[in-house]
DNA sequence: AGTAAAATTGTATGTGCGTACAAAAAACTG
DNA sequence: CAGTTTTTTGTACGCACATACAATTTTACT
């Protein structure tokens, strides 16, 4: 009899794993992409050093796990916003407040996302994650805007979106609400009398 | 009869400095922050490992010279721009296309500035170099603007340039021209139409 | 030419990192 | 409880880096 057995290992495995992982999104939070050392991961997790290379076959493994983690999050948040939003620009309005929570909108967190946006550009694994997220976030802009309206503006939304993640790096002053604000203004200064009119409507 | 002699002194120092500065700049421009290393920077200056602390205090002497250096390029870039635009509308394109150099515009050196951009916002020095760059583009956003057009959109755009430059590293297909003209439009569905024929006009 | 100063080299030192691994501890089985 | 496997620990190795420094070469001046 081995099923039990088993299945206590899978058990015990995948609880480590999630809890590194999870440790590892916390260390990397706080002190960016250079500051992610196993020794940290591990403190955090309340294990010893060498465990990580029990249950991963190296560092790399955990941090494209903790990517996938991180935009798993950052996507539930979204779907949970549009979920509840009824109408199209309300939609929007979830899609770019979503992009800006208020507690996690910090200089602190900012910097760690660039240092990730930094070696997605270098390394091919992290470049395949950082686009798919992207798409997810234009398909979701276009979805919300509708048809008919041209494509340059869900680029500029996107923009603007990373644009001020970027600049809360080294800005102090730089609000949440502030910047939702600014963006939807924007959004809504380009829009047609007409579709501004279809999208408040339903 | 020292003077020659001291003046030699300073000569030779200011050009090694200087060599050793700009060899810096063109390793962080292919490698990032990340693989800037002291023996890079001495072998692209095409001189020995240690002669870095001999005319520095340490390698974060010369990162911070780099990166005003770095600001310097751009700068002069974006000022003989705005010196031949004749009216306002020119002087927002001369703005909007110097901080998108053809040459320049790539995914590498994206990254680079992005790794900056993330350094920047956990050390102070770098931080403040970084606030007085953001200082000049606003600054030369609004001139270029003028008064009454308000200060969000001021914001947008700066947001929207950092937002490109933040996708490119990560976007193989962007382009110099394409993300100038997404920004120019977003800003002209912005303005009002009097305020459109004012900055066409003089 | 000769000598003192300056400039450059090459290497040594200490640090922090990722990873490998043997030993210890814990958990499970019959 | 003894035996076996799983899990955890602590440490050790190799590597890359920034920096310090003694040795060497080059330059400047009389």
């Amino acid at each position: 009899m081995n099923k039990p057995l088993r299945k206590l290992r899978t058990t015990i495995e995948d609880l480590r794993r999630r809890e590194l992982i999870a440790a590892a999104h916390r260390v990397f939070m706080q002190h960016g992409l250079g500051g992610l050392t196993t020794q940290r991961i591990c403190a955090e997790a309340g294990l010893s050093a060498g465990i990580l290379t029990y249950y991963f076959k190296g560092k790399d493994e955990v941090l494209l796990a903790m990517v996938r983690l991180n935009n798993r999050i950052l996507s539930q948040d979204v779907a949970a916003r549009l979920r509840a939003a009824q109408t199209p620009w309300a939609r929007l309005e979830a899609i770019v407040a979503g992009n800006f929570p208020e507690t996690v909108f910090t200089p602190t967190v900012a910097a760690a996302w660039l240092s990730l946006c930094a070696e997605s550009g270098v390394r091919p694994p992290f470049r395949r994650l950082q686009q798919i997220f992207y798409a997810r976030l234009r398909s979701n802009i276009s979805a919300a805007l509708g048809p008919g309206v041209p494509e340059a503006l869900t680029m500029t939304i996107a923009a603007m979106i990373d644009g001020f993640w970027l600049r809360r790096a080294s800005d102090a002053r730089l609000t949440s609400s502030l910047v939702v604000g600014v963006i939807l203004q924007a959004v809504a200064a380009q829009l047609t009398p007409e579709d501004r009119a279809r999208m408040a409507g339903g």
